[in-house]
DNA sequence: TAATTTGGTTTATAAAATAAACTAATTTAT
DNA sequence: ATAAATTAGTTTATTTTATAAACCAAATTA
């Protein structure tokens, strides 16, 4: 009936930020704060759980002299997001008679 | 760019009862805890919880000699099921180039 | 060189989900 | 008749989660 939803996805700011990755294969750790308005310390623990999982990567590197964190998107996150959507499907009633 | 998620219906049990209520208007408590498979304390704490929002009401009746607990999905419920689904959307690239 | 900004991480707190334990009445079995 | 099991839930306790506040280090600006 229900499928169960990937409680790793099933978060708001998690969401947020595979969505973003979905789209855009890779972003920076500030555009990410600023798109998802979110803090940077919720930030920095949800892209530690996603990378945990292996749903994405994270790539310290250096943009001049300035840190600069990158996200990626991996080819399990991918699919672990439209099986996500997928499940969700199943408590929105689409294409019910 | 991301709409904000109802954290009511942002919650897979509560979003597994009110999709079976958008559908069904009511049903009785054993209904959807098989439904939901959700356990009876679960269940029972997360209808709790829409009654309050008034995203559901409760009527305790009978039927013959045992107690019969029906929830049934109010206007408002519906709206905020609705207005969920369509900021889920701003989630899911649904539609996007 | 002192203050501020940038780019984060770590830690603490508040809120949520979930199950376990419990209550009460009813039905079934002995 | 009464003991055991089932139904129908509620309450309470525990674990997880989400979130923000506090913190750190380097770079920039005043």
């Amino acid at each position: 009936m229900f499928q169960p939803l990937d409680p790793l996805l099933h978060s708001e700011l998690r969401l947020a930020i595979m969505s973003l990755l979905i789209s855009d294969l890779e972003a920076e750790f500030p555009y990410i704060k600023e798109q998802t308005g979110a803090t940077a310390g919720n930030l920095s623990v949800q892209v530690d759980k996603l990378a945990a999982a292996g749903y994405i990567e994270v790539v310290k590197t250096f943009k001049g002299k300035r840190p600069c964190t990158i996200c990626r998107i991996t080819a399990k996150g991918q699919q672990a997001f439209e099986a996500y959507i997928e499940a969700l499907k199943s408590y929105l009633q689409i294409g019910k008679p």
